[in-house]
DNA sequence: GAAGATTGAACGATCAATCTTG
DNA sequence: CAAGATTGATCGTTCAATCTTC
């Protein structure tokens, strides 16, 4: 869910006295930073028509240069299987992918990027790669270094 | 949305020798420890009956002490009106808060609190805060400054 | 007409149940 | 019976269109 930004107004056993160190919880602040930035990849994106799970998917398939299973693309996206068929529904009505059958076990169903799509994933690329950079070059590496730790430690 | 955890596979033109730095973009481990959060935060809420969004609510109105217009809760909670008209709907529904009229401007309708509710409110409340100090615990005091400084480049 | 709320459609996500195939 | 995929239900979210009331 896309956790509101604004913390509490004010905290219920609010402790005073770190009155100039705005008190705002941890949690609050990681969110929202988090947010900030889905927010400016989801624009980045939405200008190439495409939304970031719809990235996501096309991602996966051009990293791995060939069609892939719907249970690859679920594994790999940490997603239920049924998200992926609903996901490639849509993907597939745009015409950026098309589900390839395997004639050895008909169970397995894969998809294929289409010539749209291998386009369209190039053009999400870069707008993910622009958006990417914008947000690093607002960072130190030592900002990014403490950041690693805390992805470890909160992991 | 749920962003991936994991960040591309073999990023197209990774720049090597940042061999040992684990060059996972910044953007990744951004969301990667937000969405860490957001699960240990769900996890919490979901053992007492409660959802993010609906604990949000919850808290709206608990601070305010009265009961609070639609459009209060959705301006407060930045999202649109008719978010908040479907998650009262289940709110009201569970018998945690009430629908009222005004009877001054009979457009206006607000959201009040049941004993219920109160109680419901109270136990996600102490859910919440035991995540919040949990994750509080992991990370230092300077650590919380730089992503305080963060989050204020990024906003 | 503008404001407050609702409804309906769509997206993204989960879960449970089902269908088909192995 | 297992595995792969789909369907249907629910949640949270947005947007566009509508209804009622001001």
């Amino acid at each position: 869910m896309k956790y509101s930004t604004r913390g509490p107004r004010a905290p219920a056993g609010e402790p005073l006295g770190e009155a100039g160190s705005a008190a705002k919880p941890l949690v609050f602040s990681l969110m929202h930073a988090a947010h900030t930035v889905e927010a400016r990849l989801e624009a980045a994106l939405e200008a190439v028509g495409l939304s970031i799970a719809k990235h996501g998917v096309l991602q996966l398939l051009a990293d791995a240069g060939e069609p892939l299973t719907l249970s690859e693309l679920a594994e790999q996206s940490s997603c239920v299987r049924s998200n992926i068929t609903q996901l490639v529904d849509r993907l597939e009505a745009e015409g950026l992918v098309q589900r390839v059958d395997d004639h050895d076990d008909r169970r397995i169903i894969r998809a294929r990027l289409t010539r749209a799509g291998v386009d369209r994933h190039a053009a999400g690329a870069k707008a993910f790669a622009a958006v990417q950079a914008e947000v690093a070059s607002a960072i130190s590496s030592s900002d990014r270094a403490v950041l690693d730790r805390l992805v470890s430690r909160l992991g």
